[in-house]
DNA sequence: ATGAAAGCGCTAACAT
DNA sequence: ATGTTAGCGCTTTCAT
């Protein structure tokens, strides 16, 4: 009987001794193929595991193994609807995979982000997805840590970013946000303004460019002032609708906020003018993050499956091959009353 | 000069041999204290390390020296907003301590919630935090699958879930609905419904005593055909504000949904019907998530401090002492438009 | 089918 | 201050 000290797990060869076996058929029995164990050890070793309460030590596997069963998840900041619904999707997608998540937040920082894949480069996962826009230009430093992972046999597999030599999740926001505006006009919009976020984003100026390109195609421009840029946040959209508000909007119809949480508080902000969204002004967003439907009037948005993204970005990593695959997955406008239909003339005629 | 395999990375002997010293002095000018190694040496072995671009397994090093730098936290569902607020207070409580977060999602299933304590054991993490209520009576299992976590030597924290032996961080949600239930009389509410979640929910039922006690103390009670239960999500909101339309409100002047994402639920259910949330009925709910100030008008609510338990869980699972202890945060009363002012009589008299 | 033994990458006495 | 040596818990040849 092997004495158990407190303080530590049973190990394999508690198991094994408890069982009268070696710890390498323990080790075959408990987690090597079943195969060529035979049913009686293979028994009287599953249950002394059971009696101790034994549970493999991953770490002490994986070094033995050279890989892990982990994936790292790197997100912006996971408290934002939207990066939280992609975790939901690659969370999910490991589980049914058999790995376990670990988490970092960079909170928008590339200097975090940099020191948090160096330090999640130590776990040796599996797979490293990163969620978000990366920001700013200089990209080496992070770049290089990603190459030296892929060089050591890890994946990467990044979401909503295209453009880098990785397995990439993305939609094709351009389009998306021309498809968007292409159904206001047809629902009768003609003077926009666009609540855009820092020039940095790649997706908020991919959804700004498509956005002026799809109105461009029906004859309609965005007069410069009409160009608000914030934070991409809550707060962000508020503040960019105060400055819309205050620099006059004249005759606009309609602002098209970059994703959902800006678009969302700038209707916080219409109505701390005293106006009131969809009916004043109309407001468009970008995302549909569930919070679109909560509010009053529902938000007109796009819909970008972040789920399924952070599901495929999953899949992405497992997959054998495809180095540089994209997977765009679909978007879809959805109208909603913030931005009802109009007929006839400006509310506000000049 | 070490000639370095493709498809691995580089290791301490590695770096050791570049630097030209003995892995031990490797490991102590990287990891250990760096108090007694020579300065060259010291420089030479991190010039080393960072021209071989090493970054420590840190599976090997758990190994080694018998823990991880882990904490697991496991949530109901990381894209509900309560959830993901409390794990974002724990990845940053959990990144200032130097650890690394391994999350995973119960989906509100109990079993699966064993399984994956059992699985998350594995990694060894330094502690184990469970957010959201524990569902359903029996769980010998986990409670048994807990204690032997414990006695090998790891730290469980409990978040929003008093009662259990294990370090604590929750509010009072009984009390907390009864200042609820009071500021509402005071405010001049007279006749309550409640929405309340699956009763083995011990959150849902305490919210649910809690305010139904505060009224009984101005002498108000509530019919049961007021009190509906549904799930404790957006659509149980939805639906049990539904079933009490379709009970006929009478002149109930107020809905308590026991949870944010139930009133909000609820609020859509009323526009559903072609009724306005805080005219037509007045709707509260508990958590104060940041949607509660999105929809319109915005929520009367109880300020949980979910990002703030969050990190005290991080503490209660780093700090040495102190088994159950509990801590209890504060929670606040916030009035907001869905629960106007009441002056004279109900708009609806009998 | 099973065990003995070597080794995964790292740390920690123990020497010197 | 540094190197040598023995592990940590597990897997995996290699024998038998």
């Amino acid at each position: 009987m092997t004495e158990q000290r407190t303080g530590s797990s049973p190990t394999l060869r508690d198991v094994a001794a408890e069982a009268g076996v070696s710890p390498a058929t323990a080790s075959r029995a408990l987690n090597g193929s079943t195969r060529n164990v035979s049913a009686d050890k293979l028994a009287s070793v599953l249950r002394a595991a059971a009696k101790l309460g034994y549970t493999p030590n991953l770490s002490a596997q994986a070094t033995a193994r050279g890989s892990t069963k982990m994936v790292a998840l790197i997100v912006h900041d996971i408290a934002d609807p939207y990066f939280s619904a992609i975790a939901a999707g690659a969370v999910e997608g490991a589980e049914a995979a058999g790995l376990t998540v670990t988490m970092a937040v960079t909170d928008r920082s590339p200097d975090r982000e940099l020191e948090i894949v160096s330090t999640l480069r130590g776990h040796r996962p599996h797979a490293i997805i990163l969620a978000g826009s990366r920001i700013g230009e200089d990209q080496e430093a992070l770049a290089e840590e990603l190459r030296a992972y892929e060089a050591a046999g890890g994946r990467v597999a990044v979401v909503s970013q295209p453009g880098l030599p990785y397995g990439t999740v993305t939609i094709d926001n351009r389009k998306a946000a021309e498809d968007l505006a292409a159904a206001l006009v047809a629902h009768g919009y003609r003077r926009f303004a666009v609540l855009r976020g820092p020039d940095v984003l790649r997706t908020s100026r991919d959804r700004l460019e498509g956005f002026v390109a799809g109105l461009a195609r029906t004859g309609i421009t965005v007069a410069d002032r009409f160009v608000v840029e914030a934070d991409f946040t809550e707060d962000g959209g508020h503040a960019a609708m105060t400055t819309l508000l205050d620099r006059g909007p004249d005759d606009v119809e309609l602002a098209f906020a970059v994703n959902d949480v800006m678009a969302i508080g700038a209707m916080r902000a219409l109505r701390d003018a005293n106006l009131v969204p969809g009916h004043d002004l109309a407001v468009a967003g970008f995302d549909d993050i569930s919070a679109a439907t909560d509010v009053h009037p529902a938000l007109t948005t796009v819909q970008v499956p972040m789920r399924a993204m952070g599901l495929h970005a999953i899949d992405l990593a497992l997959a054998a091959g495809g180095e540089g695959e994209v997977v765009w997955l679909p978007t879809n406008v959805v109208l909603r009353d913030s931005t009802p239909r109009r007929t006839g003339e400006p509310v506000i005629s000049p």
